[in-house]
RNA sequence: GCCCUGGUGGUGGAACUGGUAGACACGCAGGACUUAAAAUCCUGUGGCCAGCAAUGGCCGUGCGGGUUCAAGUCCCGCCCGGGGCACCA
C-alpha cells in the first residue's frame, strides 16, 4: 500500500487516510508564515522559560539520540502555553570550538563557513520534527553581535574583585580607594597572600607595581601558572577538559606546563556555588558531582618547626582534616616540588633526594595515575610535633600534591590507609592512638573512636578531640581552623583561533581593557591556523593584530555558553547584553534540559557568571536554572554478522558454537542496523551495501533466515548503529517519531534505541484518525451529546495527561492516550464534544495531527491558542464501587458499596459481616480496616 | 575504595503517598478479510497445577532476613549492572 507508507495523498480532498507528511508540511509552513511561535517580552500572562542546552553544530548531524531532550522540552513548553503561560523557548548554537578549527586545519575550510553549513543542516533536521522554538531569538556564540557582549561581560569580570567582607564581587575602583587609605591589611591578596602593604607603600608603588597587585585581585585575571598543556591541540585545557591525563577531545596527551594564562577566580565563589545547590532542583547525582568538584573540606593548618642542617628552625605548615590525630603523627611528607625540600635536606641524603625528584619529573601525569606505586625518600630532616615536641622524620613522596593544601602533610598511619601503606613499605614504626580499634595490620579511618596515647586528648572521642586540638593550636599560635577546596581557578584562555578575542591591549607588561566603544573586537581573518610562537595562538602570527599589542589568546568554548540564556531574553539589544527589565521579567530558566556531561563544565561556569552579574547589579537573580532535568543517553543497538575467517561465507548467529562454526574461526563485523529487522538480516540490502563490497557473499541460514548478533554500544557512525531521525520522519511522520521517542521510557533514563516499536505508536495515531474520518464517508464525527461513559474516558485522560506531563512522565502520558483512543474506539465514539478536547490534549505531543484534527472539526485559527481542557471530577466519580475484601490477609471476594455509604461505618460493618458469614466459619470481626478507595481488610 | 543510580514477563517499560503486580506497546500464537501476501481488525499471552468449561489453587518484582492485616514500595544484611570521583591529606 503505497499511500499508507509514503503518506502521500492522491488528491487533496482525500481525507480518509492519515497523510502525515502532507499534514506536517502544511502546518509547519503555516506556523512559519503566521509567526506562531514568536514570544513577546510584554505580556500579562505569567512567564515560563524552557531551555535546551544549545548544540555544538558538528558536521555529523543529528541521530535519534539528539532530539530526545528537545522533544521533552518542546512538549513541556507547548503544555505550559496551553495552560496560559507566556513561554520562552529559544534555540541557538554554541558555535565556537575546537572541532571546527581542527577541520579547518585539515581541510582548509574557514571555521565560519563549515559552521554555517553545519548549522543549516541542523536547522533542517530540527525543523523536520516540528519544534516550537522562537527562531527570531536565535543566537550564535560566534556572531560578533553576540560575542561583543561576551567580551563586555569579560571586561566586567576583569574590572571587579571579590570583597570577602561583603561576600560579593564589586568594582575594582573600590579597591583603589581602600588601598589608598588602609593598604591591604583588611583585604588579603587572594592571588598571593604574601603580598602585604600599607597605604603609604601603595601610593609609592609604580603604575606597573600597582597594576600587578590589582591583577591578583581581579575576578578575570592573567597570571603564570601550571596549566594542562596539550601539544597536539596546541592549547591549554581546563581541568574538566582533561580526562585520565588525556584531552577530552581527541584523547591527546596532556602535560603540566607553566604559562601565562587568563583565569577566572571561581575559587572565591566556591562556598556560594555550594550553597546555591540547596536552592535549585537538580538531581542528587548532579549536585553530588558539583560538590565533589568543588571539594570543600574542613580541617586545620598546623605549623611544625623543622631543624635545618644549618641549625636554624623553619616553620612547615601542613593541612589536615584530622587534627584530632596529631599525637599519631609518625612522619611528615612534602610534595617533591615543595619549596622547603632543598633547604631541609641533609648532606647525607642530598643525592638520594635529587635522584628521587629526577625520577618523579620523568614520570608523566598519565603514568602517575595509572600505577599508584608507593615511592618516596627520606630527607634526613626532622620536624617537631608542636604538642609534644616529638621528633618526626620528613619524607618526600609523589603522593602528596603540591597544588593542594600546603603541599605538605602530617602522616598518621594508624588512621589513614595511604599513610599506613607508606609506613609499612618503608618500615616506619606506627604509633597506635586508637587503642583496640587499631589491629596493627591496617589503618582504621573511622572518625568516632576514643583516643589513647594522645596526651591531653586521651579518652576523648574524635569529634570532641577535633575541637579541643584546634582550640589548643590557636591558643599556642601554631595553627588554626582552615577550609580547603579542591577546585582550582578556571583556566580561561586558549591558544587557538576560533574563539572570542580578549578585549585586552598590553603595554609595558600591563593589561589595559579596551574601551567599550571598541567592542566587538572582531576576529581577524587568518590564512594559517598554526599556533604562534611560545605557546601563543594563531593570532600571534598576524602582524596587524600584534602591532596593536592585542592579546593573542582567545576565550574557551565555555565563555559564550556561560550567559546565552540571558541573551535569548533580549537577543537584538545593541545597547546592553540584556535589558534589566527584560531579565527581571523572564528571570530564572524554569526548566533546563540537557545531558549530564556538562556537570562540572558549563553548568558550573554559567552559575559563576550569573552570580558575578548579579553581584555587579546587572541581573536580579543569582542562580540561572531553577530546575534541571538530565535526559538519558540513547545508546546504539549494534548488529553483527559473522564471516568465516578467510572466506566470503556468513554464518547465522544460532549456528555458532563457542565463537566458532564447524571448528573454524569467525570474524564479527558491524552491519548497518538500518537493514536488520529485529535480528533478521535483509540479505539483498546487505549485498548492495558499501558499493557491493559483499555482493558475492554466501550465507548459511537457519530456518531460511540470517540472524544477526546484537550488542548495546554508544551510537556512532563507525559502528553503523546510528539511526537518522530524517528517515523515521519520512516513513512515519514527525508526530509518530516524537511520541515514540517519549514512549521509549523515562526521559532521564538511558536506553538503547530500537526502531521496532515505532509501528505501535504509528498505529495509535491512525486509530485516532479513524475516530474523525472513516474510509467510506470521509468525516465521521458528529455533534450529538456525549454519554456519561464517553465523558468519563475523556476526563480520566485529561487528568492523567495533566499529571503526567507536569511530572515529566511522558511515556505514561503516551500510554494514557493509547488507552483513551482504544476505549473511544470500543465505545464507537465519534462525538465532536469529546474529540475536540482530545485534539487539544494531544497538541504538546503530536502538534501536527492535533492541529489538523482540531481544524477539521471546524475551529478557526490554531490549536496553539486553545486552552488546556479543564478536568471535572464529576465525570469520573463512581456512584458505586467494587471493593476487594481480604479476610485474614487473604483476598477472598469483592463487595459493591454505594459511594455515599463509604462514610457510614455501620453499613460497612453490616456488609462486612455478610462477607464474614460467607467466608469464615463464624467468629466475629476483630479488626476492620477500610482505606477509602482501596481495600477492605478483615481480621476475624 | 568512596558517592550517586538502578535490578519487575521473551523485550521496552507501568504501578503517585504500602492496598487486586505486569498499564501501554513490541514480540509471539490463533482467528477474520484476501487466490496469496502486505495492511487492517479481533482474541489470547508471567510461571506451574487441576478442569470439557466458565473457573479455581499455588508460586512469582536480584538474594537472605524483618516490620505490617497487607511490601515491587518501608527497615537490616548481601549480590549484580550503569554513571561519577579517585593518591585532595
Amino acid at each position: 500500500d503505497y499511500h499508507r507508507w509514503s503518506g502521500q495523498a492522491t488528491t487533496i480532498t482525500d481525507q480518509m487516510e492519515y497523510h502525515f507528511r502532507e499534514i506536517e508540511r502544511k502546518w509547519q509552513q503555516r506556523w512559519k508564515e503566521t509567526g506562531a511561535y514568536k514570544v513577546s517580552n510584554n505580556s500579562d500572562k505569567p512567564k515560563f522559560y524552557v531551555l535546551d542546552m544549545f548544540p555544538y553544530p558538528s558536521g555529523a548531524g543529528l541521530h535519534v539520540g539528539h532530539p530526545l531532550g528537545y522533544i521533552a522540552s518542546d512538549i513541556f513548553a507547548r503544555f505550559k502555553r496551553l495552560k496560559g503561560f507566556n513561554v520562552l523557548h529559544p534555540m541557538g548554537y554554541d558555535a565556537f570550538g575546537l572541532p571546527a578549527e581542527q577541520y579547518a586545519i585539515e581541510h582548509g575550510v574557514h571555521p565560519a563557513i563549515s559552521t554555517e553549513q553545519n548549522i543549516a543542516n541542523f536547522r533542517r533536521q530540527l525543523d523536520n520534527i516540528g519544534f516550537c522554538f522562537d527562531w527570531s531569538r536565535e543566537v550564535r556564540t560566534s556572531d560578533p553581535g553576540y560575542y561583543k557582549w561576551t567580551q563586555w561581560i569579560f571586561l566586567q569580570l576583569f574590572g571587579s574583585w571579590y570583597n570577602r567582607k561583603l561576600n560579593k564581587a564589586v568594582k575594582i575602583e573600590s579597591l583603589l580607594q581602600i588601598f589608598g587609605t588602609e593598604g591591604n591589611i583588611n583585604h588579603s591578596c587572594p592571588g598571593d597572600p604574601s603580598i602585604v602593604f600599607s597605604a603609604g607603600e601603595w601610593r609609592n608603588f609604580s603604575e606597573k607595581e600597582q597594576q600587578d597587585i590589582l591583577m591578583h585581585y581581579r575576578i578575570a585575571y592573567c597570571g603564570y601558572g601550571e596549566v594542562n598543556w596539550c601539544e597536539a591541540l596546541g592549547t591549554v585545557l581546563a581541568n574538566d577538559e582533561v580526562v585520565n591525563g588525556v584531552s577530552e577531545r581527541g584523547g591527546y596527551p596532556v602535560v603540566k606546563k607553566k604559562l601565562r594564562q587568563w583565569y577566572l577566580r571561581i575559587t572565591e565563589y566556591a562556598d556560594r556555588l555550594l550553597e546555591g545547590l540547596q536552592r535549585v532542583e537538580f538531581s542528587e547525582a548532579m549536585k553530588e558531582m558539583q560538590s565533589n568538584w568543588i571539594g570543600k573540606s574542613t580541617g586545620a593548618e598546623i605549623e611544625f618547626q623543622v631543624k635545618t642542617p644549618g641549625g636554624t628552625f623553619r616553620p612547615l605548615r601542613v593541612y589536615t582534616t584530622r587534627p584530632d590525630t596529631i599525637f599519631g603523627v609518625d612522619f611528615m611528607v612534602l610534595a617533591p616540588e615543595h619549596e622547603l625540600v632543598s633547604e631541609v635536606t641533609t648532606a647525607a641524603r642530598r643525592d638520594a633526594v635529587e635522584a628521587y625528584i629526577a625520577y618523579v619529573n620523568s614520570r608523566s601525569e598519565r603514568e602517575r595515575m595509572a600505577e599508584k606505586k608507593i615511592s618516596g625518600v627520606f630527607t634526613g630532616a626532622y620536624a617537631l610535633n608542636p604538642l609534644n615536641n616529638r621528633e618526626i622524620p620528613i619524607w618526600i613522596a609523589e603522593y602528596v600534591l603540591a597544588g593542594y593544601g600546603t603541599g605538605a602533610i602530617m602522616a598518621v598511619p594508624s588512621g589513614d590507609e595511604r599513610d599506613h601503606r607508606f609506613a609499612r613499605h618503608f618500615n616506619i614504626p606506627v604509633t597506635n592512638i586508637l587503642g583496640e580499634a587499631y589491629n596493627g595490620e591496617e589503618a582504621n579511618p573511622s572518625k568516632d573512636i576514643p583516643l589513647s596515647n594522645s596526651g591531653f586528648l586521651d579518652g576523648l572521642r574524635m569529634p570532641e578531640a577535633f575541637e579541643a586540638v584546634v582550640h589548643k593550636l590557636e591558643e599556642l599560635g601554631v595553627g588554626e581552623r582552615k577550609v580547603n577546596y579542591r577546585m582550582r581557578d578556571a583556566a580561561f584562555s586558549r591558544q587557538r583561533y576560533w574563539g572570542e578575542p580578549f578585549p585586552i591591549r598590553w603595554e609595558n607588561g600591563i593589561a589595559y581593557p579596551l574601551d567599550e566603544s571598541a567592542l566587538p573586537l572582531e576576529l581577524p581573518k587568518v590564512d594559517s591556523y598554526q599556533p604562534g610562537p611560545e605557546g601563543e595562538g594563531p593570532l600571534a602570527n598576524i602582524s596587524s593584530w600584534t602591532e596593536r599589542n592585542l592579546e593573542t589568546n582567545t576565550m574557551p568554548g565555555y565563555a559564550g555558553s556561560s550567559w546565552y540564556f540571558l541573551r535569548y531574553m533580549d537577543p537584538h539589544n545593541d545597547q546592553a547584553f540584556c535589558d534589566r527589565k527584560v531579565s527581571d521579567y523572564w528571570n530564572q530558566v524554569d526548566l533546563y534540559i540537557g545531558g549530564t556531561e556538562h556537570a562540572v563544565g558549563h553548568l558550573l561556569y554559567s552559575r559563576l557568571w550569573t552570580k558575578c552579574l548579579y553581584d555587579l547589579g546587572f541581573i536580579g537573580h543569582d542562580e540561572p536554572y531553577k530546575r534541571l532535568v538530565n535526559q538519558g543517553m540513547i545508546q546504539g543497538s549494534s548488529r553483527f554478522v559473522y564471516r568465516v575467517n578467510g572466506t566470503n561465507t556468513f554464518v547465522s548467529k544460532g549456528l555458532i558454537v563457542e565463537d566458532k562454526f564447524d571448528g573454524k574461526k569467525l570474524d564479527s563485523l558491524h552491519v548497518d542496523v538500518n537493514f536488520v529487522d529485529g535480528l533478521v538480516l535483509d540479505i539483498d540490502a546487505f549485498r548492495k551495501w558499501r558499493n557491493g563490497e559483499y555482493a558475492d557473499a554466501e550465507f548459511i541460514l537457519e530456518d531460511g533466515r540470517y540472524y544477526c548478533g546484537a550488542e548495546v554500544e554508544k551510537m556512532s557512525k563507525s559502528k553503523f548503529n546510528t539511526v537518522n531521525p530524517d528517515d523515521l520522519v519520512n516513513k512515519y511522520g514527525a508526530d509518530t517519531f516524537r511520541m515514540y521517542e517519549m514512549f521509549l521510557g523515562p526521559v532521564e533514563q538511558s536506553k538503547p534505541w530500537d526502531t521496532k516499536g515505532i509501528e505501535g505508536v504509528h498505529r495509535f495515531l491512525r486509530k485516532l484518525w479513524r475516530l474523525f474520518f472513516d474510509e467510506q464517508n470521509g468525516a465521521c464525527w458528529n455533534d450529538s451529546k456525549a454519554t456519561a461513559a464517553e465523558l468519563k474516558v475523556l476526563h480520566r485522560t485529561i487528568r492523567k495527561i495533566e499529571e503526567d506531563t507536569e511530572r515529566f512522565s511522558f511515556n505514561t502520558a503516551v500510554a494514557a492516550f493509547m488507552v483513551c483512543v482504544n476505549e473511544l474506539h470500543d465505545l464507537k465514539c465519534h462525538k465532536k464534544e469529546v474529540l475536540e478536547q482530545l485534539a487539544v490534549l494531544l497538541t504538546p505531543y503530536a502538534p501536527h495531527i492535533s492541529e489538523e484534527l482540531w481544524n477539521a472539526l471546524g475551529n478557526q485559527g490554531s490549536v496553539l491558542d486553545a486552552r488546556f481542557p479543564v478536568f471535572e471530577e464529576k465525570y469520573v466519580a463512581e456512584s458505586v464501587k467494587e471493593y476487594p475484601v481480604s479476610v485474614n490477609g487473604k483476598l477472598r471476594t469483592t463487595i459493591t458499596i454505594a459511594l455515599d455509604a463509604q462514610q457510614a461505618e455501620v453499613e460497612k460493618l453490616v456488609l462486612a459481616n455478610e462477607v464474614v458469614q460467607k467466608w469464615t466459619s463464624g467468629g466475629g470481626i476483630k479488626k476492620f480496616i477500610f482505606v477509602p478507595g482501596k481495600m477492605i481488610n478483615l481480621v476475624v
